[in-house]
DNA sequence: CGGCAAATTGAACAGAGTCAAAACCAGTGG
DNA sequence: CCACTGGTTTTGACTCTGTTCAATTTGCCG
């Protein structure tokens, strides 16, 4: 059930048995939410954090003109809201983008957890480090990329952390938003995205059709996104 | 020397004598540096944490073009890369934006406190994920405001930032950047931040000059940035 | 087959970038 | 005290990327 996310930890630093299972003991239920969901409004009080198991999620904020910037996408096995634990409430919502499986991790487990067991709380801190790394690059995209680059860059991004957890190969990933969503998470309008994707279809890099990514030439997609993985920290055990 | 620091996690949580002791022994050594130098380098292994006691310092992001991204300011009292500890090496480069004065926190003790301090390890981690929120923050401004409601809202956010650290009053703040060091936080053209600064003098907003910040009218400046401070959790120990 | 959301396209427009020149300003040295 | 220097700020003219608005097409699903 959560061995996505225990693969993803582990690809980072040691689990032993013992913390493995005091993981596992943090979830209280599994639930299933339809698409387009909010699962989490911004300012209410939360008493759990929630690991997606199936599923995009995504953390976004409304502006008071209807606009919507989406700012982080969550695959399955990332937790969408750890950082709730220290923050007590959110800045932000947390919405379903497809139909998902979350697990609901409640605080107090989370907190017996940074009583006892101070490697797995480093672990669980490193995590929440991971996706302020993810915004602080999807800042230099939305500052300084081109659409284009901008665009081909959230595709490599995606790319690696589902190969992580298994869920996108060389051939590329289901990844089934629509494309307002797409421009809610580049900062570009639904127009322009479309017109983004039919150059990056054109130039023989990627295809964005039927819910799906289908990468064909990812060399190329990396170079004019000039795509570093590095901010995804891949190979910290290795260091 | 780090009064400022512990007011700040006081404003969000209680700190009891031992933990202030905690964090006080974590200091081994105190450095200036002059203005505009990198301290840490994109990728070095880190072997300490930065606490900031005077000056400004950034992180930022360089593209292969020359082009940068200033994607966090850090003010007095902040810990630059608190976040380094869990990380081991950071994504990003940091460096001074003014003569500054820091405190060097090895990582072996902070690696201690969260053996021996459960909460205060909490708060560290509140403070990195509070990190995360201003990250966020400057997602919704680079993907979705447009360059004048982007820049009051920059300048919105210092304001209330530093006086929490008392360091700027009704009036405004020291602020000594470039326009061309501001446009790199902004995501926008030094020519262009010339232009947004100038209509907000005109529109009697604020003044940028002579490394000040003046506020001449900050209800009018957040009513355009539409500026809602929540995100940086002011409140917190009154809920 | 009909209905509806999503995708696609075109044309006109605007916000921000680019390029280049001029003005300003603080520090330095004669 | 003043001229020189180099970085920063300011301004203008022009360009371009991405937006806006509106219409059309596509594709899914009951």
């Amino acid at each position: 059930m959560i061995g996505k996310h225990l693969s993803k930890l582990r690809l980072r630093d040691e689990i032993n048995a013992e913390e493995e299972e005091a993981i596992r003991s943090c979830i209280s239920e599994i639930v299933d939410y339809p698409a387009d969901q909010t699962i989490v409004h911004r300012g209410e009080e939360l008493h759990y954090s929630t690991l997606v198991l199936e599923g995009f999620i995504c953390r976004y904020k409304d502006l008071s003109d209807g606009q919507r910037q989406i700012t982080h996408i969550h695959v399955p096995g990332d937790f969408a809201d750890l950082h709730g634990f220290t923050l007590k409430h959110l800045d932000h919502s947390i919405m379903t983008l497809t139909p998902c499986k979350i697990a609901k991790a409640p605080h107090e487990r989370i907190l017996k957890i940074t009583e006892k067991y101070p490697h797995l709380t480093r672990v669980f801190w490193f995590s929440t480090n991971l996706d302020a790394c993810i915004h602080r690059e999807w800042e230099v995209s939305l500052g300084r990329r081109r659409a284009l680059e901008r665009t081909a860059h959230l595709f490599c991004e995606l790319q690696v952390r589902l190969q992580i957890v298994g869920m996108a190969d060389e051939t590329g990933y289901a990844f089934p938003l629509t494309q307002t969503e797409l421009a809610e998470c580049l900062g570009l309008t639904s127009v322009h995205v479309n017109r983004v994707l039919r150059e990056l279809r054109e130039r023989g890099m990627i295809e964005f059709r039927g819910g799906r990514v289908s990468i064909t030439d990812f060399k190329a997609l990396k170079a004019v996104a000039e795509f570093d993985p590095a901010y995804l920290y891949m190979e910290l055990r290795d260091r």
